[in-house]
DNA sequence: TAACAATTGTCGTGTCCGCGACATTCGAAA
DNA sequence: TTTCGAATGTCGCGGACACGACAATTGTTA
């Protein structure tokens, strides 16, 4: 394994990016690289020690509710930072992180945080900030889910990933994590066989294909357009 | 119109209730109350000016999608705060607000918020604190909206309107909002003949009963182990 | 009180989704 | 390479929902 460029991933988060460089180089010195294989990173209901960012692998951020089922909130990618809240109020965090495979996670504990924003009230904003951004995305999945219907949400996930981690290649954008269609099922909120359906049917508009855990997207235009759509439901 | 008991109505959000005194007081000094009729308060695209709360009336906080689809959040209840995230980051609010008849806010301009924190940390971490909180239950709404079928996301809600401006009568809550058969739909997230269904279903069980944009709640229990009830469809 | 507008109750049709079942294909490990 | 478990492709059935339509009811306003 090659050795992280852990200001390399980081410096892709644009929160992270626009710190002044003062705070963001007290934070790489506070924070400690840790690995984890397929474990839980912390429960919903732990109470939280610090904030993470993923740098490696792939980490689940989802609940379960309890009935037992399982919900995604998102697939965190290298670079994305998670257990804000939690952080930030010393309550339980929101939901659970499970990592994928093998990762690295860079890890501020909460003593950590307190020495590096050292009670300046511009560096605390500056956490906050990233809050309220996942605050509103938050907000916008609220509002896509009851009105969408799975096409859109399904479409509008691709269209993340692909922004998040898609790799260009020739003839579009690939998506290339270990997400079975039952991830995505969970992502989107129905059951398997619909997605299986539903990226059919991309398939057969020509607007992507799919490759056993990996999608690639051709024409991210006609995925967009899916969404702006004015029938609420069909196609 | 009576006089408003403005720290009376604040007090019964939670939040407020456990501020110190003396903040709950200079934010009860700086703010000034507001009223609207059937208005806009703000709207998603605006760029925030401070933070509201409500004082009377109600007031719907809603996303308007790109395709004009409306998407109910919630629907504030005297007490609750709102526009927090725009007046923490100063970006474009995450929804609109719109007043519901007459209603009168609790309004913090950005200015006097800066005053009412006064560079004080332990003051704005107050805030982040009610972030925190707004957070988590957007997170609770984007798992539930995935993984529950309709029923139990109506009763979800039903059970937080009746904790939130219910009215305890002989035979059980009563939810007298004035919130049509759509609006409840809005809120669910399906079709309004689909929320007539279903509120049919909880009148022959004797769990509600329904009478013209009033709702009554005669067995809480009933609702509460609907939401527990391990068939993902169905009743 | 009368007239009107808005809300609610109730059809019916078509479509989509959940879910069980099973064959097929893929990928990892021996 | 072989083998086996996991993931995927595909049916079919039943149920739930969207949507249009329209009657019945309630609130509101003149």
């Amino acid at each position: 394994m090659g050795k992280l460029d852990v200001e390399g991933v980081l410096a892709k988060n644009s929160w992270f990016a626009s710190l002044p460089a003062e705070l963001s180089e007290s934070i790489l010195h506070a924070g400690r690289i840790r690995h984890f294989e397929s474990a839980l990173i912390y429960a919903a209901d732990d109470t939280a020690d610090g904030l993470f960012a993923l740098l490696s692998g792939q980490i689940r951020l989802m609940r379960t509710s309890a009935t037992g089922q399982l919900s995604f909130l998102a697939i965190a990618s290298p670079g994305a930072w998670f257990g804000l809240s939690g952080a930030l109020d010393g309550r339980p965090h929101a939901y659970d992180a499970i990592a994928i495979g093998q990762t690295a996670v860079f890890h501020l504990s909460q003593e950590k945080l307190t020495q590096v924003i050292g009670g300046d009230i511009d560096h605390y904003a500056a956490f906050v900030r990233l809050l309220c951004h996942h605050y509103r995305v938050a907000v916008e999945y609220v509002a896509a889910l009851r009105t969408h219907p799975p096409i859109q949400v399904l479409a509008h996930e691709l269209i993340r990933m692909a922004g998040r981690h898609g790799q260009p290649i020739e003839d579009g954008v690939r998506i290339d994590l270990r997400l079975s269609q039952e991830d995505w099922a969970a992502m989107v909120g129905v059951g398997r066989q619909t997605i299986n359906r539903l990226l059919k049917k991309l398939e057969e508009k020509g607007i992507a294909s799919v490759n056993y855990a990996s999608i690639t997207i051709h024409r991210m235009d006609a995925l967009e357009s899916l969404l702006a759509n004015k029938s609420v439901h069909g196609i």
